[in-house]
DNA sequence: GGCGCTTTTTGCTCTGGCGCAAACTCCTGC
DNA sequence: GCAGGAGTTTGCGCCAGAGCAAAAAGCGCC
């Protein structure tokens, strides 16, 4: 919880980190150099939160490496996924929406590295920076349509359909390639993909228990590879 | 689908319209004079897209009068909603988001009036007008929030609460007093609500009926009227 | 005023997937 | 090397809600 004990700004950042990320892929050298002295980095344990809903939005963050899941809670402790980011996306960007608490908790799916700047930076990148802006609201953009396909997704298609699709759009955001299919880069449990589609963990694991037989998947404990892309695709269009 | 037909320039519009939304309330007269001029009106019939998902974004809207449904359609035909535009909204803007097509169809929940102006008056307005574009990007928030809200409604809640919770939702935006209580201001089929809320509307005319008899609502064809809003709330808390 | 279409209601059946329970397996830490 | 906990598997029974079918009720139009 205490931010500061491994937050660090020396020793100094390399430009090369934020080059060729579209926020600032515009800029020069010395505008990142200036964005990068203000940064601080930090390192972030497998599942731990980086910020949470509700809390007053101090600082806002770039992932650099790792995978976060952004959760939300109910009122009775349920945990539901609403999206994952990737690295070289930004997060906890409360204040392009006007806000000023998160709207969300950010929880490392794996072990994270991360920049943050303090929040009321927010306003001088969007004016100084070129392209800044616009690539994140691209982001924002793209967050939306994800949610609202979920939604569509949830809506009209079954449980088998929606871990397929689940693991598929894991496999594209985040696979790498092992030796008998495309692994999902960090861990994720039973737990997890129901709480990314829904369901339960138990109808999650009788699922790929039974795609296990058939070639489909290969997993062990909190890993997934995938064998057999094509086939799954053909199960998630029903 | 011709939208030229009835969409007019002349009369002038009256700036009263848009001096009090937020994305213009900070203007002066003379600004919204120009805005004004820029802008073409126009009524639709309801049950009409003004726009559709994956059409090139020509022009972006603001609602003046009237309800709007956003819809996304499935390649089976099925239809979801993923959310209402109240009166006072802009809609339509994918420029905003980095997008040059529309991410999901806006159909007119009842007749409707709208203002629109071509796109390429986005980047102006945005550079121009003070307060515009923090406006616009914190509807886009809200919009982000409320889906993502369904989501872990979706997710958590069974099909009554949703349906109670839609009710709410739909009383609390559009509620207009009448004299047993509260009817949501347009018109709303079963099959509407079930759209909202990924059920059947077998379902929710059997709910419906039910909370008909015990007095919570009172509906005729397309109208509902909410009699006991607060055991609505009950309802929905599980 | 009556015809026809849209919307609503209601009954019945069937099933996907949840809830519960228990056993098993595999890591991790000591 | 072993104990304990976290994660996974599997069986069984049940039920919310979907699907199907058909009738009834409104409403708008001619």
């Amino acid at each position: 919880m205490d931010a500061s004990s491994s937050r660090k700004t020396l020793p100094r950042l390399d430009e090369r980190l934020l080059t060729h990320l579209p926020p600032f892929s515009r800029l020069e050298k010395r505008q990142i150099r200036t964005i990068l002295d203000q940064a601080s980095s930090r390192r972030y344990a497998e599942g731990v939160a980086i910020f949470q809903e509700g809390h007053s939005a101090e600082r806002f963050y770039m992932l650099l490496d790792g995978y976060i899941r952004v959760v939300r809670i109910t009122p009775t402790g349920e945990q539901v996924t609403a999206l994952h980011i990737p690295p070289g996306q930004l997060m906890g960007i409360a204040r392009a929406i006007g806000r000023d608490t998160y709207p969300a908790t950010a929880m490392t799916a794996s072990e994270s590295l991360a920049l943050s700047w303090p929040m009321h930076l927010w306003d001088s990148f969007v004016a100084e920076y070129d392209g800044f802006a616009t690539e994140s609201y691209k982001t924002l953009g793209q967050r939306l349509g994800e949610v609202q396909n979920k939604i569509v997704e949830m809506a009209t298609q079954q449980v088998e359909q929606r871990v397929a699709n689940a693991l598929l759009r894991l496999v594209n955001q985040t696979g790498r390639k092992v030796e008998n299919g495309i692994e999902i880069d960090f861990p994720i449990t039973r737990q997890d993909l129901s709480e990314l589609t829904a369901t339960t963990l138990h109808t999650v694991s009788r699922l790929l228990s039974g795609w296990e037989k058939q070639g489909l998947v290969e997993s062990r404990r909190k890993r997934i590879v995938v064998r057999d892309a094509h086939a799954l695709v053909v199960l998630s269009q029903k």
